[in-house]
DNA sequence: ATTATTTGACCGCT
DNA sequence: AGCGGTCAAATAAT
C-alpha cells in the first residue's frame, strides 16, 4: 500500500510538475508568435496533466483500501476533463461470451503507437515478462497476430495473456489485447512477479531480440519512450467500455516478417518501470498519458483472481477522440455481478 | 543445460 | 470449412 501511495504521489507529482512546465511553455508562446495550434496543444497537455493529478486524487481518496491480497481495480473514476461521451455504444464490443470455457476473463485492449521517428523502438514493456506461445495470421490483417502468456504461469498460475497485433493502416501502431490480471505480482516485495534477475536479463534479451541489438537501454529508451510513445486513443472498433486507465501494454513483437526496418524492439524492464508518462507529442491524435500507477493498478495487477469469473465480461479499454480521457467504465454486468466495491484493483507494488 | 521463440498441428467454436 | 487461439516439437539463444 504504501508503495501504491508513494506511486501516486510521485505520479502526482510527476503531473504537476509537467502541467507547470508546459504552463511555461505556453506563457512562452503566448508572447512569440505561435501558431495557435501549438498553444492549443499545450492547453491540452496541460488540462491533461491536471486532469491526471486530479484523477490520482480521487482515487486517493475514495479508494483507498488496496490490501495486498486481493485488490480491487480501480474503477476509473468520474473525472473526465473534457471527455466527451464517446458513447459509440453499439454493442459489438462486448463478447461477453468469449466462449464460455474461457474463464471470461477481464479483457481491454488497448492502441499504442511506437513512432519510430528517432529510432526509436517500441518499447515498452511492462514490468512483465511475457512469453508468446504463437502467432497467427488473421484473416484480413495485413500482420500477424502474436499471442503472450505470462511467464509465470506455470510457477504462479497467472493467466494473464496479450494478444499483439500491429494495425494495418498504420504499422506503428498496435493492438493489444490483454486478457486475465496478472496473479504473479509481488505484493510490494515479495515479489516474484519479477522474477529473478536472470530471468529479468533473459527477458531482456527475448524483448529486444529482433531489432534490439542497439539500443541500450535505460535513459535513451525512456527518454525516446516517453516522447514517441503514446497511447492513440482514436480507435474506434472496439466501442465498448471505455476506460481512461490502461494497462501497462508490453510489446513482445517478434518476428514481424513485413515490418519494416527494425521499428520496434524493446527495452528492458528496469527503463519500463520509469515508463512513467508518456507526454504527448502528436498535435493531431488524441493521446494521453499513463501513469505507472495506473496501468499497473488495472492491467497488471493481481485482482481478484476468483472474482474474476464472476466478471463475466470483458472489459475492453478503448481510446477514445477525444483528446481527453473518458472515465466511463461500462459493465456490462448487473449491478449484482459487480460489486459496488468494484472487483478492481488498486496499485500498490511499487516498492 | 535451461529457457524462450518459432511454427505447423490441433482444437473448439461459428 | 474456416478462423482464432493454443499446444508442443523443433530450434535458437544464452
Amino acid at each position: 500500500m504504501e508503495s501504491g501511495s508513494n506511486c501516486e504521489v510521485s505520479t502526482l507529482l510527476n503531473e504537476l510538475t509537467q502541467g507547470m512546465e508546459l504552463a511555461k511553455q505556453l506563457k512562452f508562446h503566448l508572447n512569440s508568435t505561435s501558431s495557435t495550434e501549438t498553444r492549443e496543444m499545450l492547453v491540452q497537455k496541460i488540462l491533461s496533466s491536471y486532469d491526471k493529478a486530479l484523477l490520482i486524487l480521487n482515487w486517493n481518496g475514495s479508494v483507498e483500501q488496496a490490501q495486498p491480497g486481493g485488490q480491487a481495480i480501480v474503477p476509473l473514476s468520474p473525472i473526465s476533463v473534457d471527455g466527451s461521451p464517446l458513447s459509440d455504444d453499439s454493442d459489438k464490443g462486448f463478447k461477453q461470451d468469449v466462449s464460455k470455457k474461457r474463464k471470461m476473463l477481464p479483457r481491454w485492449t488497448d492502441q499504442v503507437r511506437v513512432s519510430s521517428e528517432n529510432w526509436l523502438e517500441g518499447p515498452h514493456d511492462d514490468i512483465y515478462s511475457w512469453r508468446k506461445y504463437g502467432q497467427k495470421d488473421i484473416l484480413g490483417a495485413k500482420y500477424p497476430r502474436s499471442y503472450y502468456r505470462c511467464t509465470y504461469r506455470k510457477i504462479r498460475g497467472c493467466e494473464a495473456t496479450k494478444q499483439v497485433q500491429r494495425s494495418d493502416e498504420d504499422p506503428s501502431i498496435f493492438d493489444i489485447t490483454f486478457r486475465g490480471t496478472h496473479t504473479c505480482m509481488p505484493d510490494t516485495h515479495s515479489g516474484p512477479a519479477i522474477a529473478s534477475p536472470e530471468k529479468q536479463k533473459q527477458k531482456l534479451k527475448q524483448n529486444n531480440h529482433h531489432d534490439n541489438q542497439k539500443q541500450n537501454q535505460s535513459k535513451e529508451i525512456l527518454e525516446s519512450f516517453q516522447t514517441n510513445l503514446r497511447v492513440n486513443t482514436e480507435n474506434l472498433d472496439n466501442k465498448e467500455v471505455e476506460s481512461f486507465l490502461y494497462p501497462s501494454p508490453s510489446f513482445g513483437f517478434m518476428s514481424e516478417s513485413h515490418a519494416s526496418p527494425s521499428m520496434f524492439d524493446n527495452d528492458n524492464q528496469f527503463g519500463n518501470f520509469f515508463q512513467s508518462f508518456i507526454s504527448p507529442a502528436s498535435s493531431e491524435s488524441n493521446y494521453f498519458s499513463v501513469s505507472p500507477c495506473q496501468m499497473n493498478s488495472f492491467g497488471g495487477v493481481p485482482v481478484m483472481q476468483h472474482s474474476e469469473s464472476d466478471l463475466t465480461e470483458i472489459i475492453s479499454a478503448n481510446t477514445s477522440t477525444t483528446n481527453s480521457p473518458i472515465l466511463d467504465l461500462d459493465f456490462p454486468l448487473d449491478p449484482v455481478d459487480l460489486d459496488p466495491n468494484f472487483p478492481f484493483d488498486n496499485p500498490n507494488f511499487f516498492p
